[in-house]
DNA sequence: AGTATAATATGATATATGTCATATAAATGT
DNA sequence: ACATTTATATGACATATATCATATTATACT
């Protein structure tokens, strides 16, 4: 089994504030476990007693609306963490998390992570700072639904995602969702979401070549964005 | 100088996990500061360096939208802590917060509160686990705002505020809100909020006296929150 | 008290966005 | 390879909500 020390996730995460004994520990407790796209790694509601790394792959945290429809809440990739509100809260977790590519992840149990809070006041310091960088994001984001477009939306959503996922060699956004999944996460119906794009196609700010979204025209695009 | 030890601040919030050394300490630097209805606490950006507990009062954390106009992103009241996320994350603060009534509140310095962090650690855990509560309720309101009617929404509203700050003697809600907060709060333009606040009027579900509100029929508007 | 200013209210209208229907294209299963 | 299902696309339409205009109150000011 691969060994933490060299983990990619202990580079960009919370992790990194840990020791070589501290993650000599880690990788005796640790498990790992490959998910195929469209997979769960866990539930709304579930109780998951630990923490996720994520070693590869995107997944989407989804939350059920009253209504029956799924809402994404927001894309976790490859050096995140994962359950780290819900063991914190000591609580079920509130968001689903589905696997949008094929994935690797490790499963650190919670009794192994809450050793660490005790023991290393770095750690503990950068989870806090990740879950208020959240909030903040989470804050952002309230504003943008209450006072934005969704045209607006859209645009800065394609741009976010063109600049945390990158493109491919075809120049196509490397992040690869549905354009229902595209609608959840900029907060609005399917058709509308695809319409929109549509409009931009037109519009020469972006190509469609089947599920494949270009952006041809940045600039454009960050005007409607910022309006 | 009041003394921490008996603050109400203190039952309730992450502090109540200091001991009687740490309270007495604390009583020592803290500065205490009457704020009347209207005044600023602190403003989007600035660099606040501490926290704020909150002894009576109410006051709202706005954030500007791109667009110009302020947003209510929530309501923070009697025995809460203010400031928490931006002492964390070492950033200016993200939000604005305005006294929707005169209030009394005592101001701790970071470096204070640091060293609550360092030495006890239930009190880190209070300060996450409070945070992670923001986060939580941060995640239910994205998916509200992005799939819920502002007649649901507004619904909604009335029923929190009756249910987290009570009511006067007239069974009017106590906390008093401008029709355009109301909105803010809501996330709509205050036209439609006078509107349907008209409507439920005629419906009677409530009722409008000046710039009163009074509940008249909590399981009809439990039904249009609800949906 | 009386005027100026701001808040609340309501009507008229425009428009963004959701919903329903249907067509086409792509993906999946056997 | 073919049929079945699912995803994408587009049109037609309904409607929720924002915007602009204008009363009508309340509130603040001197």
């Amino acid at each position: 089994m691969s060994k933490c020390e060299q983990c990619i996730v202990r580079e960009f995460s919370s992790l990194k504030a840990l020791n070589k004994d501290e993650l000599v520990k880690l990788s005796g407790c640790k498990t790992s476990r490959i998910i195929k796209k469209g997979e769960v790694i866990f539930e709304e509601g579930e109780n998951v007693n630990g923490i996720f790394c994520i070693k590869d792959g995107v997944c989407k945290l989804t939350k059920l609306s009253p209504n029956g429809k799924d809402h994404i809440v927001k894309l976790v990739s490859k050096g995140e963490l994962l359950g780290q509100r819900s063991m914190i809260s000591d609580e079920p977790v509130n968001l689903s998390a589905v696997a949008l590519e094929d994935m690797e992840v490790c499963f650190i149990p919670k009794t192994e992570v809450m050793g660490f809070f005790d023991k290393n006041n770095q750690f503990s310091m950068n989870v806090m700072k990740t879950i208020c960088g959240d909030l903040k994001e989470a804050d952002v984001h309230a504003v943008n639904m209450a006072q934005r477009t969704v045209k607006e939306r859209l645009a800065e959503t394609l741009l976010h995602l063109h600049n945390t996922y990158g493109k491919n060699e075809d120049d196509s956004l490397k992040i690869q969702l549905s354009r229902d999944e595209l609608a959840s996460l900029v907060g609005t119906a399917t058709e509308s979401c695809i319409r929109l794009l549509s409009d931009f196609n037109k519009l020469g700010l972006i190509k469609l070549v089947g599920k494949k979204i270009t952006i041809t025209d940045i600039c454009k695009l960050k005007k409607i964005a910022e309006n």
